[in-house]
RNA sequence: GCAGAGGUGGCGGAGCGGUCAAACGCAUUGGACUGUAAAUCCAACUCCUUCGGGAUACACAGGUUCAAAUCCUGUCCUCUGCA
């Protein structure tokens, strides 16, 4: 698929977080059917440092893998990590300024400096960096979050065009993430704000589920309306399978969750012959069942091998388990974008 | 046979007079996970219950005590050393 296209069509990305989809080799990824992949800037950037990435020539020769990669700027880490008070840190104007719980080594990131990482990681699609923050925020909270996001958005794009030459010159795709919480106003300014930057994508920010556990798709409809119809729309943490149908039928083309990774390694299996398609394989019925997971999928999980041997390898611990667990996922993952491609019978 | 040490929930192993249905691990059984600090986390795990409790329980049988897994006596069993 030719980079320009990207977002033309529903897309899946799974999380290599720090440059591998946790339990697979590079051609077990590909052999899901995985033809793009996201990595994190700030992961990458405390190990092995950005640097270093360049050094080795950038993540898909380090990888040896040839589809598109897109990076998080680590607004969502600055979230997750510093704002939760996991990493000590601290969010500022400029960005966040942390230390790394590996090294006691102090980080500065800055809008600029997460193109720069991003540049040197090799990535195909950049992501600016956002003022991402929990659920639940004040209306003050929320307009600090969406004005921060605005201005480091602003701050990317210019760094990326005058220090890089921009798309134009790189051909790298530049995307920016849209914030505003659940205040449909703030999304809507927060988006129209940006889209007159005039971005090659828009993702929504923020978390995707409220506290039930329910996608946002009101708040993820204000963004899609308010944005360019011709860019890509990327659900960003999106997420249960319905979910990905859900958004997709609102506009979103591109996904990526650790849920269907991370579900694998746990035992939360997906199914088409479940009815609510989960399968917990862990459960004792399927100690000794010996079909396959889904009697529909053709990954190489369900073509070798039952329900019984992955109950049993997960079971003991083994970590052949999570990379059959993790093959079949994706590989449902990747089927259901396949059936979004098709007309509606 | 003699001398030590010891027998606690499915297993390992704390506790050594009251706050013990008994720490903690493991196993088991469910559940959660949504831009990955996650091969992680949570819960249940003697029986009954109208969820307030109730009844049995720490090898077995007695005993001391207001009160015993904890102290005493006997029985059975296990391990280590010496013959």
């Amino acid at each position: 698929m030719e980079l320009k296209d990207f977002g033309k069509q529903y897309i899946f990305l799974p999380d290599a977080t720090r440059g591998a989809v946790r339990f697979l080799t590079t051609e077990q990824l590909k052999a899901t059917g995985t033809t793009a992949i996201v990595t994190n800037t700030l992961h990458l950037l405390i190990s092995p440092g950005a640097e270093r990435m360049q050094e080795l020539g950038g993540i898909k020769k380090l990888m040896n893998w040839d589809g598109i990669v897109l990076t998080d700027s680590g607004g969502f880490q600055v979230f997750s990590l510093i704002h939760s008070k996991k990493w000590s840190g601290k969010v500022h104007e400029n960005g966040a300024t942390f230390k790394s719980p590996l090294t006691g080594d102090v980080y500065e990131l800055t809008p600029e400096s997460s193109i720069d990482i991003q540049m040197k990681i090799g990535s195909d699609i950049l992501v600016t960096l956002d003022d991402c923050r929990k659920t639940n925020l004040t209306r003050e909270e929320a307009l600090e979050s969406v004005e921060r996001t605005i201005e480091w958005a602003r701050r990317c794009k210019n760094h990326f065009e005058k220090e890089y030459g921009g798309t134009k010159e790189t051909g790298k795709l530049l995307s920016c993430v849209v914030q505003g919480a659940n205040y449909p106003d703030l999304r809507k300014r927060c988006a129209q704000e940006l889209s007159e930057m005039d971005f090659d994508g828009y993702n929504f920010g923020g978390f995707v589920v409220n506290n039930e556990g329910q996608l946002v798709l009101d708040e993820m409809k204000v963004v899609v309306d308010n944005t360019p119809k011709d860019k890509f729309k990327y659900a960003m943490g999106v997420g249960k399978p319905q979910d990905i149908r859900n958004a997709a039928e609102i506009g979103y083309k591109v996904f990526d969750t650790v849920l269907v990774t991370r579900n694998a390694r746990h035992g939360t299996l997906y199914s088409s012959d479940i009815e609510g398609e989960v399968l917990r394989i862990s459960n004792a019925e399927y100690a000794t069942d010996q079909r396959p997971i889904d009697s529909k999928c053709d990954c190489y999980t369900c073509k070798n091998h039952s329900r019984a041997y992955v109950h049993q390898m997960l079971k003991v611990g083994e970590a052949t388990g999570m990379t059959l667990a993790t093959i079949h996922n994706l590989r449902y993952y990747q089927r259901l974008i396949e059936t979004l491609s098709q007309p509606c019978p």
